[in-house]
DNA sequence: CCCGCTTCTGACAACGTTGTCCAGGCTCTA
DNA sequence: TAGAGCCTGGACAACGTTGTCAGAAGCGGG
C-alpha cells in the first residue's frame, strides 16, 4: 500500500471535496499514540503509515498527467523557462490552479543545492534592540530573493550551537549570528563548504569571520566622558556579564574615561552581571546609598537603562544618567534620557549586505567592521553632580 | 558551455522565488577561500557537478565510505536509532566528526514529509508588539523541536500571499498569520494538504480557519468609557486603516462607548488611515485646535500613542489620552500614560499551541478565540476635561 | 555439524525536482 | 518535395536521505 499509484490515471486530488481537512485526523496514528495497546516489542519511534507524510500534495507528475503532458514540461512553466507553447502553457497552468499545487522546495533545493534562504541567530526577538536588527537583515535578504530563518539563543551558547546547527542542517545559504558563545570553531566546516557567514555585535571566537561591531569602547567612553565634562566624578557604572564582549568593551571604555581624567574607580561604582531587573535596581541601590555615593550613572545597555531610570524617578536627590542603546519615548521623560546610541538597523543591514557579498563571490577576506555610536544629549546626562 | 536557450535576455537565474537575483551565481571561488590549505579527508566529487552547487558538503555515503560501514548504518547512527554495536558507532561518529558532516535535512524533509518548521507571516517584526509575539510563538516551536522562519509582510496584501505561498513551497509544517489581507481562499489547498493554519490578531476572510484574537472591541470600548466616566464629551479617536480588522473593531468599540453615554459623535473628532507619524501628528493637531475642540483622545495603537504623546507635550491645556496597546516607559511619562493592554505574548502562544494542537490530531475543527484587554489606569486617562 | 534464533548490517527503492539529451514535428530553403 | 535547421516535449538520471527487507554474523542446543 504505497500512497499512491501514479498509473491510475485521473489524479486523486481531482476530486477531494473542498473543505474537508481530513487528511489532518488521519495523519498520525493516533491509536499507537495513546498507547492502550500494550505491545512491547513494538517500538514507539516507528511511523507505520506507509507515508509518514502529513497531507498528499500534488505534485508535478500529477500536474503533468491532468494537464496531458511530460514531466519537465510542467517544471518549464513552473520556472518560467522558454520553450512551452501558449496553449500548452495555459493547460499547465489550468492543472496547477485545479489541484493547488505548489512547488515542492525541499527537492528542488536538494536538486539545486542552494536553498535562498538565510538563518539568523540572535538573542531575544523581544529585545527593541533586535527587532529592528532582524527587520533589516530580513529586508535586505528579499532583496537578494531569500527567506529568513530566525531564532533566539537567548544568551546561551549551547542553544546557540544548537540552533546554528539546526539551520546548517536546512542547508542555509549564509547565517547571521550575534554570538552567545565565545567559541565557534564548531563552525568550521560550515565555512570550508561555503556557507557565507557574518558575526554581528560581538565578534566570534576561534574562527576567521566577517564581524560587525558598533564602537562600545568608544561609545561607552564618549558617554563617560560626557559626564566628567558635567562636573561628575563618582560614577557608576551598571553592566550585563562581562563574559559578553559588548558588555567588557563599554566596561573598558568606562575605565578608559576614568583614567583619561585621573579618577580613581571604587570598586563598589561597577555592578556587572545584572541580568534582570531586581539586580539592577540592587544594584543601582546600593551605589546610591553608599557612604560615598554616585553621582551619575552610566547604563551599560538597554534594560539596565529602563531599570535605573525607574530607581532614579524614586529617588530623592537627582542623580545623572546615560545610557548605552536609545530607548523609545527616552525624549519625553523628565528629564529626557540621554544616551549613547548604536543603528540597531544599520549593524543588521551591513551585515546581511556583506553576508550577499560573500555569497555572490565579491567578498573574500574576512574583515572587521566597527559602526560609530552617538550621543544624544537629552537632559538626563547634563544634570550637575549634586552631593 | 550551456548555453541553451538563444532568448537569453532574461537572466538564467531569474528562478529565485521571490524576484531578485540569485545571490550564488560564483560560488565557484570559494575554493580559493580555502586555496592552498588542501582539504585532505573532504574526499573530491566528480567534476560533472551541477554548475550551480557551491562548496563540497560530505554526505552520508562520504561517512560510510571513511567508517568502512554501509550507508544506513551511518543513517542510524545519526538519528539514535537501535541497533549499532558500540564499535560501529564509534567509528560512525569519529568518520563524521573528522568530515565535519551534517545531515542535510532538505533530503531528509523529502524523504519523511516533515520538515519540523512553521512559518510566520506578521507584519513589521521591527513593531514592539510583535518583538514578544514572535518570540512567544518561537518558544513553543521549540518547545515541539521545529524552527520558526518568518516574515514581514508590511501591511501589504500581495507580499502576505507571496511570503506564506514562500513558506509553503519550503513545506512548513503550519503557519502562523497575522493577515494583511482579507481575502485567503489561495490558502484552501494548504488546508486541504494539512498544513496546520492559525490567523492572529485578525481574522482570515474567505476561510474556515483558526483565529486568535484580542478583544478590539470591548478593549477600546471600555477605554473611552473610562474617558467618559471621567467627564469627557469630546473625545477624538486616531487610528489606522479602517480596512485593517483591529482598526476597524476598535473603531467600533469607540462609537459604542459613545452611543451608550448618548453622545453624537462629530465627523472632526475622528480621523484614519493615520499610517505615518506626519499624519498622526496634523490629526491630532487639527482635532485639538478645532472651533470645538476634543477634550480627550483615543489613539488606535502604539504608533498613534506615542505620536499623540508628543503632540499632547507640546499643548498648553492639558487633554486626557488612553491608548490601545502598552508601551514601555509608559508609566513614568508625565502623567504615566493610561493603556488598554493587549498580551503579545499570550497570542502567539495561543495560537501556535492551536498550531501543534492541530498538527498532533487533538485540533479538528477551527475555532475563534478571543483573548481580553486590560485596562491599566496611569493617570492620563483620568485627567478630567479642561474646556 | 546443522538448525534456529537474535543481532547487526547493507542493498535498494522511493521522495519531488531539475539538468541532459534525444525524438519527433515544424518551418524554411534549394 | 526533400533536407537542414529549429522548436517543443518527454524519458531518464541524479540530488541525499530513510523505510523495507533480506543477508551475514554470532551463538547455543540438539
Amino acid at each position: 500500500m504505497r500512497g499512491r499509484t501514479p498509473s491510475s490515471g485521473a489524479s486523486p486530488w481531482a476530486d477531494i471535496p473542498m473543505g474537508g481537512r481530513a487528511p489532518l485526523a488521519g495523519r498520525v496514528p493516533v491509536d499507537d499514540r495513546t498507547g492502550h495497546r500494550t505491545v512491547p516489542d513494538t517500538p514507539r519511534r516507528a511511523d507505520r503509515l506507509p507515508a509518514t507524510r502529513y497531507g498528499n500534495r500534488p505534485t508535478m507528475k500529477d500536474v503533468a498527467a491532468r494537464a496531458g503532458v511530460g514531466l519537465k514540461t510542467v517544471s518549464r512553466v513552473v520556472n518560467g523557462e522558454p520553450g512551452v507553447t501558449p496553449e500548452t502553457e495555459r493547460r499547465v497552468q489550468e492543472a496547477i490552479e485545479a489541484l493547488g499545487f505548489r512547488r515542492n522546495d525541499s527537492a528542488r533545493v536538494l536538486r539545486k543545492g542552494r536553498t535562498a534562504s538565510i538563518g539568523l541567530v540572535l538573542e531575544d526577538l523581544a529585545d527593541p534592540f533586535y527587532g529592528p536588527l532582524s527587520r533589516s537583515v530580513e529586508e535586505v535578504a528579499r532583496a537578494h530573493g531569500a527567506l529568513l530563518i530566525n531564532g533566539s539563543s537567548a544568551e546561551d551558547p549551547d542553544r546557540e550551537q544548537e540552533l546554528v546547527l539546526a539551520l546548517c542542517a536546512r542547508r542555509v545559504d549564509g547565517l547571521v549570528v550575534i554570538p552567545a558563545g565565545d567559541d565557534h570553531r564548531y563552525l568550521e566546516p560550515e565555512l570550508r563548504a561555503g556557507v557565507a557567514t557574518v558575526f554581528v555585535d560581538r565578534p566570534a571566537g576561534g574562527i576567521d569571520a566577517d564581524v560587525v561591531l558598533s564602537d562600545n569602547y568608544g561609545g561607552a567612553r564618549d558617554g563617560v566622558a560626557h559626564l566628567i565634562a558635567h562636573g561628575h566624578r563618582r560614577i557608576g557604572f551598571i553592566g550585563d556579564m562581562p563574559r559578553i564582549h559588548t558588555s567588557a568593551e563599554r566596561l573598558r571604555g568606562y575605565r578608559a574615561a576614568m583614567e583619561d581624567a585621573s579618577i580613581p574607580v571604587k570598586d563598589s561604582w561597577i555592578s556587572l552581571g545584572a541580568t534582570d531587573p531586581e539586580r539592577v535596581r540592587r544594584a543601582a541601590e546600593e551605589m546610591l546609598s553608599d557612604t560615598d555615593p554616585v553621582t551619575a550613572v552610566f547604563a551599560g545597555n538597554n534594560r539596565v537603562t529602563v531599570t535605573v531610570i525607574r530607581v532614579l524617578a524614586a529617588h530623592a536627590r537627582p542623580v545623572a544618567l546615560v545610557g548605552f542603546d536609545d530607548i523609545e519615548l527616552a525624549d519625553l521623560l523628565q528629564p529626557g534620557v540621554t544616551v549613547v546610541a548604536q543603528d540597531a538597523a544599520a549593524l543588521g543591514r551591513t551585515a546581511a549586505e556583506r553576508l550577499f557579498r560573500q555569497l555572490d563571490g565579491s567578498l573574500v577576506t574576512p574583515e572587521r567592521i566597527e559602526l560609530p555610536t552617538r550621543l544624544i544629549t537629552r537632559g538626563s546626562g547634563e544634570l550637575p553632580p549634586a552631593d
